[in-house]
DNA sequence: ACAAGTATCTAGTAATATTACATTGACTGA
DNA sequence: TCAGTCAATGTAATATTACTAGATACTTGT
């Protein structure tokens, strides 16, 4: 699509009135054949198809095909924020597409080296700590729940006081990932101060370049568009879990093949707790 | 191209060769004609043409423009799973794609009506519960913590004695959310069942079909690929996070814009918390 | 104002997709 | 067991769509 409005220089002026027409309804173009479009751009057919050859395609359908990628690619949520008069369905769709956008932009944001010695700590790690506060608490308390599989002891604190109290209590050889969306929290930057302090390696899953990122020896996260609008939900939070998935998965294989045992008991112990229907039971709740 | 794995079922023999040549190189699909398809799935043209029908388009023209988008949409490792080899970065980009595929398939399945329905109900509640164990206890803090601002009673309870107790002390009027991801957690289902007998509402974010389906008055989720690999998350979780945005979304707009005076209320009371930076206060942690 | 070169169109041809109809094969009930 | 029915598939004709070649108009520089 830019790529058209790059091209527009080198296009003659009843090209030019075709990828007008294209640019001005895409969508329609890509349904349209060729004869349709012509007679839109008021220009003649051949006319079109030689558009499409200064494009690099090799002919109207195969133009018709990149078109349709880049549509499919850049459509960019951007613009579509919850509003009032919303109808359900309107306001589910553009809910779940701002997950995937803010999603699909920590997939292309993250720092994989990061990650990559986020995981390495953790791995090592004596004891494992997560705290997270308000929005975060949740966060944190999955948190917990993946990384009991572990093997390696795991608390999730959502209670400042406890937060403090356990940050103290650190050593060197434990890692606490201090979550939060903002990353001005006071009272939690408050304990990943006192946990670094105490020796602990702090993983901050937070906002880079934020007060506490200050405090910990190691940051994931991307910035995020901040929520403007009150009827938007902080999608922030399931990049959090997302990476959180990432660095639990990333231990696991760090552990290697034999450690699937471990897991399969710890599953396992489960079984009893379902009403069974011929499905393996290495599920969670 | 999920979708026509999901399809399978209601083709017959020759529309299955015609679907297996796609899938097994659907790059090259979209650039043949239907002959060279036809013939390279030894059936007939109006077979294929017949096989796109089955799924929803209007032609093979059609057809090819989907599978296009679906290409372009970047799914290329959605059927792939986290293996042992995997860099850091390959296992992440996989999770991060299975997270949005998963998000993308709940949104174009849910069932809309039902949501309406749902977020009907939770505006006028008396009250609003939200119950989950393991996993789905996360879900369920971070529901209650959505809801808080909603101005209705709201409790997340993540204990099953907890639960039990306050299922059998809700009333006509109460609506109670269990959320669980098999749906067939004894423990859950004994939850929503008391529940539902002592009056209130209840709605289940789980697995349609389940054993806990049938203790519900509503049931909202999609059917999800089970999580059969060892290394796989749970990204279930992140879709019932997101029906949560829905719902309390939909509750914030049906309270109508003279409710936002108390929502900045309730964001302004955090304001003391956070380190200030020229960011507007009505953010979470 | 005219020639050279470029851009555009008309009309015809090749390709591609769709439809209508015929054939096959599998199942059902007497 | 056999005739009848229906679904699935293929054949062949038709309609649609894209492409090519040659003719015409328009622009530009002298």
């Amino acid at each position: 699509m830019q790529k058209i409005n790059k091209a527009r220089v080198s296009l003659s002026k009843s090209e030019l009135k075709v990828a007008d027409v294209v640019l001005s309804d895409p969508n329609s173009t890509i349904r349209s054949s060729i004869a349709s479009l012509a007679r839109s751009a008021e220009v003649s057919e051949p006319t079109v198809n030689r558009f499409c050859r200064s494009l690099d395609c090799s002919g109207f359908p195969d133009f018709k095909l990149k078109v349709a990628q880049s549509l499919a690619n850049g459509t960019p949520y951007v613009n579509s924020n919850v509003e009032p008069n919303d109808t359900v369905e309107d306001f589910a769709i553009k809910i779940f597409e701002m997950t995937m956008a803010s999603l699909e932009d920590a997939k292309s944001n993250l720092d994989y080296k990061l990650i990559g010695r986020s995981v390495d700590i953790l791995a090592q790690a004596k004891k494992i700590e997560f705290y997270g506060l308000g929005a975060s608490a949740s966060v944190a308390i999955d948190a917990q729940h993946k990384f009991f599989r572990l093997n390696t002891p795991v608390v999730a604190y959502t209670d400042n006081m406890m937060q403090r109290m356990a940050a103290a209590a650190t050593t060197r050889g434990d890692c606490v990932v201090v979550i939060s969306y903002t990353g001005r929290t006071i009272a939690t930057i408050e304990a990943a101060r006192i946990a670094k302090e105490a020796g602990a390696t702090v993983i901050g899953v937070t906002q880079p370049e934020s007060p506490l990122s200050q405090h910990c020896n190691l940051v994931l996260g991307v910035e995020t568009a901040e929520d403007t609008d009150i009827y938007t939900p902080a999608v922030s939070r399931m990049v959090h879990l997302a990476i959180i998935d990432v660095l639990a998965t990333g231990v696991t294989l760090r552990r290697g093949p034999e450690f699937h045992d471990h897991l399969k008991r710890v599953k396992d112990s489960l079984i009893e707790t379902r009403f069974q229907k011929n499905l393996p039971p290495h599920l969670n709740n």
